[in-house]
DNA sequence: TTGCCAGTTGGAACCGGTTCCAGTATACTG
DNA sequence: CAGTATACTGGAACCGGTTCCAACTGGCAA
């Protein structure tokens, strides 16, 4: 990669001191302007008191001429609010995680709030992140993504009032926006069973990145769509594996050559299927003649390669956790309300069968 | 898209009133409970001035007995900044600038610094962002990706003091990180013509997305490259759209309506280029063998659609923007610094020509 | 012994807002 | 007409840190 470093040539004057930025008109300034007392001047920017039509204007006037803009923080320590809001993401490069973010800017939007984001790539990051959002009152209130809070983050939550919500990630005592993985999961399933297969695998991912146990909902639903059908369940059929196109490329690699290996499989992630269409297509099998595939969440890229795939509404789990956080912060109290969304099936070409037709010459895509 | 709604039922005693934070320990507490000034515990937080070891010893152990952690609005208010940093950033979903975030975070782990995140969508939400910058110090510095400051914005920042980068956006006065667009074009239209192309389309976007005035660098690149190979220009070849798959989708259509429709074309973005790519599909076209296709920016869809594209070193610009602006800040003053990056080729699937051997079976994907 | 300095320490003043109480002017009540 | 509410206003006190100056200590040179 080439880099190169052109000086600018002196068309500005040495730049002075940044860091301590220049000395702004204070209150005071402005309620000297203005002829007025502090207490007057802090009336007309709050709006939360009477003062007399003729003297808000000489104050506005005043503001004005000084080009005036109070401090947040001041506002923030008289205040005792910060007016921002912490996001705490996994990994926030992800399609999911983005339009997540997307809607939660949606919901803030106009309220004044600013959102500070602590993006978390480790385990250690996201014990690191929390404990920010505790100690240091840098914010109002936070939205969780994805991350299972420990039971001392609660409680800390609890003592300092500072409510929280969670986004793709549930715990009783916070209000949770979440999609109901396990019947999606049943939904994609049967999609497949409807089709015809009879040997579909399953490829998925934890749910949440950085805690072991939590196993993703959607196994339950795979296996309930199985029973339903009078399908038996078969352990080698069920492969967890990387959050990642190679993961997903190892796990088909690993399926095929099974002695009986699956004609369909439901991958838990549109990120692992799309290693799940390379390793096919590697394979020299067609699909979705020789293996149908239903991918999950339904990131950009799904529409351009074609996967049929669960949607997952991200934006507007998003656009619901920050509105459930205003709503909190707004009263004052924190309700355990629980949003459950529903995923939605969104066939393309990965899936096949006869129960849709096709537009002409886009059938394949191996 | 059902949504079903669950009251919590009471496992956790009533809310008391969040917003207002919990009482915590101030430094006023610290100081009283290890029986030392307030000016000591100060220093201790700090460690910018000496202290004798026994008295740091006492305070430490005050502050974790009383659980003590500084309000950040208070050192903001009396350090006169506030360890944060703004972005602000267009339509932040889109892939190039998450990984140009991604990027910033690179360079701002660890550093303390949080980051403010300004998402613009409209030509107002940008003078908006811009104006809070100004307006409500909130941020110690910035970062402006892809946007044009106006003369208004730099006038205020050097003011102000507050030091600024602009990232994939340049003006003499602020420091920047950008690609060579111009260089980038010629080279992957260089690239089409050495595989011997001679009706090279271009297809193309604005480059700043609410400047109108701000036409792509990559014109006059394609221009140069076209010229070098002493082909004539055509008016009719240059098709500036929207930025999303249908502008490239309708350019690519109206080009292969032309008399003499191009054998090759240069996208001036991935996104655009998926369109091109699904308008040769429905037109029955094989690429690379009957139209060959260079993108732009190497998104991540991109390797999964098998699309020839410059690659654009998008974190890599993020991190030498946030290196840039955190060195301004320490430093206390802003070298105008221009980096300038170069996109570097990446041959995949739809370029075609016999000067790459192509992986066996994957030539075509119309 | 005195003088001086470096190492420590306490705390008033300050950062720039908000809040609340006391005070004045005006309006309305009986 | 006094009596009392109502509308407005000024400014001290406060939010929780940092900074700076004055003061105190002991060690060491003169």
């Amino acid at each position: 990669m080439v880099l190169k470093q052109d000086k600018a040539e002196g068309q500005q004057p040495p730049a002075r001191p940044a860091g301590v930025p220049a000395k702004r008109a204070t209150i005071r300034d402005v309620a000297r302007e203005a002829g007025v007392g502090i207490g007057t001047v802090s009336r007309v920017l709050s709006g939360r008191a009477p003062v007399a039509p003729a003297t808000r204007a000489r104050v506005e006037a005043a503001m004005r001429k000084l080009g005036y803009h109070p401090s947040r923080a001041a506002q923030a320590l008289s205040r005792r609010r910060t007016n921002t809001i912490a996001v705490v993401v996994p990994l926030f490069t992800r399609y999911f995680y983005v339009e997540v973010l997307r809607g939660i800017e949606e919901a803030l939007d106009e309220t004044g709030y600013a959102l500070v984001i602590h993006s978390v790539e480790r385990a250690a990051d996201r014990d690191r992140a929390f404990g920010d959002l505790v100690e240091s009152q840098r914010a109002d209130g936070a939205l969780i993504v994805s991350l299972a809070p420990d039971l001392s983050l609660i409680e800390s939550l609890r003592a300092l009032h500072l409510p929280a919500v969670l986004i793709d990630s549930s715990h009783p005592a916070l209000p949770s926006v979440v999609v109901d993985h396990e019947r999606a999961a049943a939904e994609a399933t049967h999609h497949l069973l409807r089709l015809g297969h009879r040997r579909v695998a399953l490829i998925d991912r934890k749910d949440d990145p950085f805690s072991a146990e939590a196993a993703s909902a959607r196994i339950p639903g795979y296996r309930r769509a199985l029973a339903e059908a009078a399908i038996p369940w078969r352990a080698e059929y069920e492969v967890i594996i990387d959050f990642t196109p190679e993961g997903g490329q190892t796990a088909l690699r690993s399926l095929l050559a099974l002695p009986e290996p699956p004609t369909a499989v439901f991958v838990g992630s549109d990120t692992q299927a799309l290693g799940v269409l390379e390793a096919a297509r590697e394979a020299g099998l067609r699909v979705p003649g020789d293996l149908a595939i239903v991918g999950y969440n339904d990131i950009e890229v799904a529409r351009y390669v074609g996967l049929t795939t669960m949607r997952v509404p991200m934006r507007e789990m998003g656009r619901r956790g920050g509105e459930l956080l205003l709503r909190a912060l707004d009263l004052g109290e924190v309700e355990a309300v629980h949003l459950r969304f529903d995923a939605e099936l969104i066939v393309r070409r990965t899936c096949g069968g006869s129960l849709f037709r096709m537009p002409t010459g886009i059938d394949a895509i191996g």
